[in-house]
DNA sequence: CGTCTTTGTGAATCATACC
DNA sequence: AGGTATGATTCACAAAGAC
């Protein structure tokens, strides 16, 4: 749902205690007019002048309370800002929610072309995460280990003698002891994410327009599918297409009639859209996840993305003509993907496609596939299956086996 | 020189307009006592306990008062803060030095050991940048370009057209025109350094030590040799070794008699860490190459960077113990790579061994595996394979055909 | 229910065995 | 002797457990 009002009428419309989180990138208070033009000639403006900082800051205040009613107990806000007033708005986020119920200064850094100017340039943007109360909803994001650590430490269970001293523990024979299975790291609160997509560089969007990978990773670790996600200032609605992507409901809210008309664009059918304009903001879209990308890597694939059938193309020929390769998708069936490939295929006139499976279904054995397509499972399959085969062939069920 | 003292009294007892730089790193307010012993049993300790926020704003507020004071008209003020009071720190500031004379917000990252704890990991810290007038000292650190940038971009002169496009420029013989020579990327106001690594030489055992690089960075940014440095809550004297590194004159003060005295001892030596990390980059502790990376993710492995016999590890256990996985090297033969995963996956106590091969030679048919290895081919070598076979099916041999 | 103690943790070092 | 590979160790700090 995308509202077109002034948050502070729409939010005191809206029920208490209803929505999971909020994130909200308001007007930074740098006494600008913010305003881009996309290659279309349609300009898009915001003002971000203020008769004074009180006027900006009892306009933020005001919101912030009503923001805090809508959201459930176990509710998280998030506050986007950069360093023109950041303590201010932290002081008032203090007041309004408690400075008990602040989590974390997230900074998200960036690495940004820059003409030289007399001072460090400017590579971070600070949110302040808060939650309502002191039960919060958290789900930790896992990440890989520092290329520093040792494998040991991943994997032996360790003591500590009655001065504290740690070792690695052995049992009797003299074998290591194994820890019990590890997730990898906690993420920190330093997000390192490149601002928007290169190549959207040259070309404009709506002004302050944010990586949608920096919207997933705020809806990943505060909410679960289903939850409900609200952007009271929700200008081009990137909060709103990374809850859709994600599976979570999602409420927007903007004052500017062209940044609802452009949210309504992007959510229904991003794909038809004329504008150049919705293009870029398209581009910046992951349209390929990182196992997609990693294994087109693995297969010698030059990546093809905005094509329904074809994923890649191999960078070697075969009988004179291209390889077209297709992963398939979480959501498709064997058959959909087969038939999606073909139709692509045989358009660009490739000798030979193939087609990735990534799970197994029932119903996979009867799909119909042309002569000159080949169907191969995924390593990772082809590794499950293999170590289950190993797995009952040992005789021992695993508690982890899938 | 040291002082030991009330930093406060030091001061006032200081001429005014004689420092070029102010470093200061003030109890953050954490309402913790910090203290730490250094590898002699030595124990420092101080307390960052406060009746109130008033009390230590107020503590604070008047130091930062007589800091302005002898500050040089074209000096500089180095805050550093954690997000406990960093908000408040700034207000004051704001007040005693101007906001228009605030500079930048430099963000110091760092990864450390984690915990276990519901929340994002702390990575950083803030050190606010003011200056004392408008007109001040600053030296533009260059840095290399990032590994993506296009290298014409660099070494071509640009021009733009009556448009304002920009594209290359080139002679009336359509050579490449060079521009003139780049310095590099100016610094950005996010850095990161290494924390002082619990097992580091360098460590001093005084709580909250900084790194030398992170002083020498600020001392390089806003002074010149023979300037002259003042840190007023100089702890274990990180920033007065720095200095002294540096060519700087300096001024140290703690209220902490170990403190100082630890500082003579420092300074009598001065020295840099001789971190490993920072010398080579962490860069040069990720040996795998882009496709080994890619295979390795989608296999769905946690990478393993320091053993010879084991790449990766599977993120899921099979018979309650890790799986660990090898790809093949092109220098190795399949018997070779065998041989060093079964070593390194049996010390390990691994419950399966996969071997990725991505190369097939004449030998490997009577390489010696134990029951728990599976080897499996790499999905270039399985696609390779497959469209050689369809290939000579359909009776036609492909020039590029492997 | 506070306060003290124990435990799990992984980054980056030191230490040592092996060429 | 020098370098490399990799095992071992320290520390801070939150959470869980003990008292």
């Amino acid at each position: 749902m995308v509202i077109r009002d002034d948050c502070l009428n729409a939010l005191k419309k809206m029920e208490g205690e209803s929505i999971d989180m909020v994130y909200l990138d308001p007007p930074f208070f740098t006494q600008k007019e913010q305003h881009l033009k996309d290659s279309d000639g349609r300009e898009y403006t915001f003002s971000d002048r203020w008769e004074s900082r009180e006027s900006y800051l009892r306009f933020m205040r005001l919101r912030l309370e009503e923001i805090k009613r809508v959201l459930k107990k176990n509710g998280s806000i998030f506050l986007h800002c950069d360093d023109s007033a950041s303590h201010y708005l932290r002081l008032i986020m203090d007041e309004v929610f408690g400075e008990n119920h602040f989590r974390s200064e997230i900074i998200w850094t960036y690495k940004r072309w820059s003409n030289s100017r007399k001072g460090l340039i400017p590579g971070h943007q600070t949110i302040f995460y808060y939650t309502k109360t002191a039960n919060f909803k958290f789900n930790t994001i896992y990440n890989a280990y520092s290329p520093t650590t040792n494998i040991d430490q991943i994997l032996q269970e360790r003591v500590r003698d009655t001065y504290g001293k740690a070792s690695y523990k052995y049992d009797d024979e003299g074998n290591v002891v194994l820890a019990r299975e590890k997730k990898g790291v906690p993420m920190s609160d330093v997000w390192e994410i490149p601002f928007l997509n290169p190549k959207a560089k040259e070309r404009t969007g709506y002004p302050t327009q944010k990586p949608v990978e920096l919207l997933e990773r705020i809806i990943r670790i505060s909410t679960d599918p289903g939850d409900c996600v609200l952007d009271p200032f929700c200008g081009s609605g990137t909060t709103l297409v990374a809850a859709k992507l994600l599976g979570r409901n999602y409420v927007g809210i903007d004052s500017n009639p062209s940044a609802v008309r452009l949210c309504g664009q992007r959510l229904e059918c991003p794909a038809k859209t004329e504008s150049r304009l919705l293009k870029v903001g398209i581009d910046s879209y992951k349209t390929k996840t990182e196992e997609e990308l990693a294994l087109l890597n693995t297969l010698g694939c030059d990546v093809v993305q905005r094509n329904k059938g074809i994923d890649g193309i191999l960078k070697t020929y075969y009988r004179n003509a291209p390889v077209a390769v297709k992963i398939q998708k979480k959501h498709e069936s064997l058959q959909e993907a087969a038939d999606l490939l073909c139709r692509a295929g045989n358009k660009k006139r490739c000798s030979f496609l193939v087609l990735v499976r990534t799970s197994r279904s029932a119903g996979d054995q009867e799909a119909a596939v042309p002569a000159n397509m080949i169907v191969m499972d995924s390593p990772e399959l082809l590794l499950e299956n293999e170590l289950s085969n190993q797995c009952s062939l040992y005789g021992v069920k695993s508690a982890q086996m899938l």
